[in-house]
DNA sequence: GATGAATGAGTATTCATTCAT
DNA sequence: AATGAATGAATACTCATTCAT
């Protein structure tokens, strides 16, 4: 019954040390077991069986249970900013950029479940991992503020709200929605919410998406 | 410890008196521990102990934990309703009711804090809360595409984005924000997500928040 | 859902006051609710749900959850025992009479499948029910030792044993086998029991069932 | 009020000490509440008490109530096979060494009576139980059957009639009963109810209970 | 460092019984 | 007599945490 969860980090901590890759594992097991059960049925005996390790080694690597969560929400959010950053780079700080970003971060979210459901849960949840991501999102907030393509101020609202969109855009995703569609309908929206028009947004996406495949 | 809680929905009770009273009791005690504890957090000991009601009469009410805070929820959503709906009378459907449903919702809900942080805690938790709101959001939303002052399709995303806006603002409030400016700024946003240019955003609030005041 | 159950008393007491028709509905709905979840597992909220009766009303007619279990398990017993007397006052005192009475005690228990729960569960249970059924069961024996037929000294092991091949075949009438087939073999096992050779016993069970049919 | 019980199986348990002591202390425990409450009145919360282990133990090593209960009363059932079957290999199957095996069965059930307590409340309660027992039954039956010793044809229903004889014997002895004489007198009927004469029963009873003195 | 048995506080839920109406 | 809301003790079961091996 104790389905093996897949190896999203613990592989890769292979070379390590047996107990780098312990934790690694550990982490592994709560992605799957909070994709199964949600953050707050999450116990750490379900964690440790879907692990394979003992219930007491846990208390080994992490303090308690938020340590856990919010161990795996990071390393979960910084699996995905690989690839994020990897498309972003090709853009100079500004509009385009954010876009691919957001973009990128939906798809990257979606494309192992298990992720996107912790990155969901976790977000609103643990402020750490909001923290995370603002700052590259504030980056080019300003940029693109500055140089007059977005007409809005950028202030923690206006953060926050982009924020908002994209975790609603992975729940949506998760629960089915196209992940194609929904990802150019949020790109859309958020540019539409920096005060471009339907038809500049319309066209900002284009030109952005057409990079991208 | 057990502090004893406002009231309420207790006074108001009516008709077959203790019954109804118990009732409308145990909800006002779930609403206050929510917004001590959060919506997980929430025990049923904490609320029959916060009620100052024995513990088995909590199962003359309700079936489980979920059956109360659903029907808090709902209870909280239908009081608020009350003054959104009274505003919004003064205007037939269309854009300018919509901004002014979505203001007072947000000044509903941050007016008692216990109000805002159940509901927060229950959409995106418990379906029917969402279901109850989106029908008259809608309304307004096809009304204003039809006129043309909306220039973005009325789609379930759409609604639920609106909605995530909602949420973010009452949230912001509810941490030390401002609720006049991030109210309006919530409208503003709003107003770009559905297409208006910053400027006709600035136009349209200004209109409708002269009116409520 | 509250299934409505059959009427097995009530009616008979409808000329009565209220007060014996509650009574005897109450018995009713012990009857019917012993029969779905077993004696053990038989709550007074049950049984006045059943019954249709506000639950406060049981402490009307009876003490606690015993005194109406037992109640239930005599009336059914003595309803029971009408049929049983009827068959068995065409034989004098005698084995003949101990075989159709066992007979019959059994064909009448499963012929409403609750009152054969009620009775099994109860017997073994409550000393009482036990207590009401041995006098008769002693008089045939004694006759039939006194008549040489029976060649075993009547005590009250013998009884017991008697007793327990009874609840046996009930139970087995109600998880599925035959009646008549396992009425036949429980009267000719408690001849044996008796003494009677496997042929006598055969010619026995003859003899009686004939008269019985 | 926490009267320690005696010690029927944790003294026995060998190997990996800790977790075999412990489950086998619980056996013990169940055992003893059984004899003091009855099988329905046994609560997890009495038998950690009576056992001196913490409430959350218990689910180290059990399921549930049943999975207790059920392994308990096998537990003592192989326990008192033991006894019986060191005493049937005297003979060969058949009559003999059935008459045997159900006197020894009576006797080492009743030799400590908590065994007896809990082997009437499972019987009848739990199929595992009487399931285990059946089989070396079965084949005294077959071999005395085909031995022509006994008259009757063996069928399930016989089974349970055996059983049933000797589960009232068990009970009477508890109660208060002589064990020799009920033992004797519980031989005879099954020999009875096998379709021995009272006079043919009466010797082979004799026969078997020389050897077994 | 890993193990896993033991711990015991915490939580939901049931139900016999009381009592004011 | 009947009602049914309220009571609170009892019970099963969970789970984070400790600790000896």
């Amino acid at each position: 019954m104790t389905t093996r969860q897949q190896h999203y980090f613990t592989e890769r901590a292979e070379g390590h040390a047996k107990r780098a890759r312990t934790r690694a594992a550990l982490l592994d097991g709560a992605i799957s077991v909070v994709a199964r059960h949600g953050l707050e049925s999450t116990t750490i005996q379900a964690v440790t069986r879907a692990t394979g390790v003992a219930h007491g080694t846990f208390y080994n690597h992490f303090d308690d249970r938020e340590d856990l969560l919010v161990s795996a929400a990071i390393a979960v959010l910084d699996e995905i900013n690989v690839g994020v950053q990897a498309a972003a780079q090709r853009f100079p700080p500004g509009v385009d950029r954010l876009v691919i970003a957001a973009a990128k971060t939906i798809m990257e979210a979606v494309s192992i479940r298990e992720f996107g459901h912790l990155l969901v849960a976790a977000v609103g949840r643990f402020p750490q991992v909001t923290d995370r991501i603002r700052p590259k999102l504030r980056a080019d907030l300003r940029a693109a503020h500055a140089a007059g393509v977005v007409r809005v101020a950028p202030t923690r609202l206006l953060d926050e709200q982009i924020g908002a969109l994209l975790g609603l855009a992975i729940q949506r995703v998760l629960s089915g929605g196209q992940v194609s569609r929904i990802t150019r309908e949020t790109a859309h929206a958020i540019l539409r919410l920096l005060g471009q028009t339907p038809d500049e947004a319309a066209e900002t996406v284009a030109r952005v998406f057409k990079v991208m495949s």
